[in-house]
DNA sequence: TGCATAATAGGACGCTCGTTCTATTTTTCG
DNA sequence: CGAAAAATAGAACGAGCGTCCTATTATGCA
């Protein structure tokens, strides 16, 4: 999976890892099917040929622009996360960390997601790494979840799965607010929802009253 | 507003209804800057320039298109839920009917959400008109909210731009995990979630709980 | 240093796009 | 019916797209 190369970076390696770079920047702005090889190419002072050469089609730069994504969304989201201690200080790491990075990228974009709606209805090879991206993240929350019961963090009968659609839910709403209505105060209520979110897990009586709630409902 | 004609339809008028029709299927797939006229035009049966005769421009009918939805909107889900009495019921319907309308929509998409991906960085017409058009949602979403705490049905210090965020958030990871992942059950976990977040603000002793929760935290 | 190889430029291709212009057909109405 | 007006077709445009081909330049190594 790290194929670093143990030769020194040839002059190729490196611009291609400078295209890279800002192919994302652009994809992250314009969305990955708004990403044109002329207006990469005229960013980085090079001819159309130049900058394809380096992959064999526009396909295969998409995908190179996904995994330097996923690439960077591990560094800065995931793996630091995981020198918390298991359970809820780790699963609530990784929200906080996913919330930070959303709204960073409040200027830009988030690619897992403006990705999931261009791609929900076009198959091919990028929506099935994007779509397997997504999934890795999501069992990963999925996991930290469980791990999180069985610490006794939360209670033993939460739905993890549940629980990951609401976090989801709540940083799409983020993305959403933020982005593309520019309403302030949407990082806020982001973290809000998720105090409110795990604190009905981690009382059992709160979950019981909830079964109540719903069985007269 | 409300300009019908008080001729009869003419020939032109009743041609430029089932374009914009088969408009509005072809961008709920595509999205609406997927929207093309050739393709349009092959649709219908029609050369290209007969589409476009009926619209100024390609923006004019993506606006076409746009207003043709919104109608659709209104009366799918708005209208019939103002039948239901004020306060938590008519804001229960709401969410329900908007939570059906997305879940029928699986197949083909939501352009309120997949506008929002696409218009968040791409200013002019098109932009204006589906954020004037979200955000009057929003606000009716929010009004039913505030009726809800009149009536007594939810606790006076409710956030209701939270909560109205957070039913964002639960209809954005339905459309999210039905359209992009396909995973089945989604609709169970947006009306649960539903449930929680309603319940959670009915009762002032948990909210009471919450707030110390994030004040210890 | 010199030579093989890699990296890049430049131009051309076929395609699709929105749009325009003109001609033709169809509808509308006195 | 017949003329004016509206609706549609057909062809062409310029621009931008991804891609391919060929030359030229830069790099890396013996």
């Amino acid at each position: 999976m790290n194929d670093t190369q143990q030769k020194p970076l040839r002059k190729g390696e490196q611009t291609r890892a400078a295209i890279l770079e800002a192919a994302l920047s652009l994809a992250s702005r314009e969305g990955l099917e708004g990403l044109t090889i002329g207006v990469l190419a005229e960013r980085m002072g090079m001819s159309k040929s130049g900058v394809f050469a380096h992959f064999g089609s526009r396909e295969d730069l998409q995908i190179g622009v996904l995994r330097l994504y996923h690439q960077q969304f591990e560094q800065e989201v995931f793996y630091p996360s995981l020198r918390e201690p298991r359970g809820l200080p780790r699963l609530e790491s990784l929200f906080a960390r996913w919330v930070a990075r959303v709204s960073m990228e409040i200027a830009s974009g988030c690619i897992y997601i403006s990705g999931a709606a261009e791609y929900d209805d076009r198959p091919g090879a990028i929506r099935e790494q994007l779509l397997e991206m997504v999934r890795l993240w999501q069992v990963a929350l999925n996991k930290a979840a469980k791990q999180a019961i069985q610490e006794g963090h939360l209670s033993p009968d939460t739905d993890t799965d549940q629980l990951v659609f609401e976090m989801y839910g709540l940083v799409l709403a983020l993305h959403h607010d933020a982005r593309f209505i520019k309403r302030p105060g949407s990082v806020e209520r982001a973290k809000k929802g998720f105090e409110r979110l795990i604190f009905g897990l981690q009382d059992a009586s709160s979950t019981n009253s909830v079964k109540q709630f719903e069985k007269n409902h």
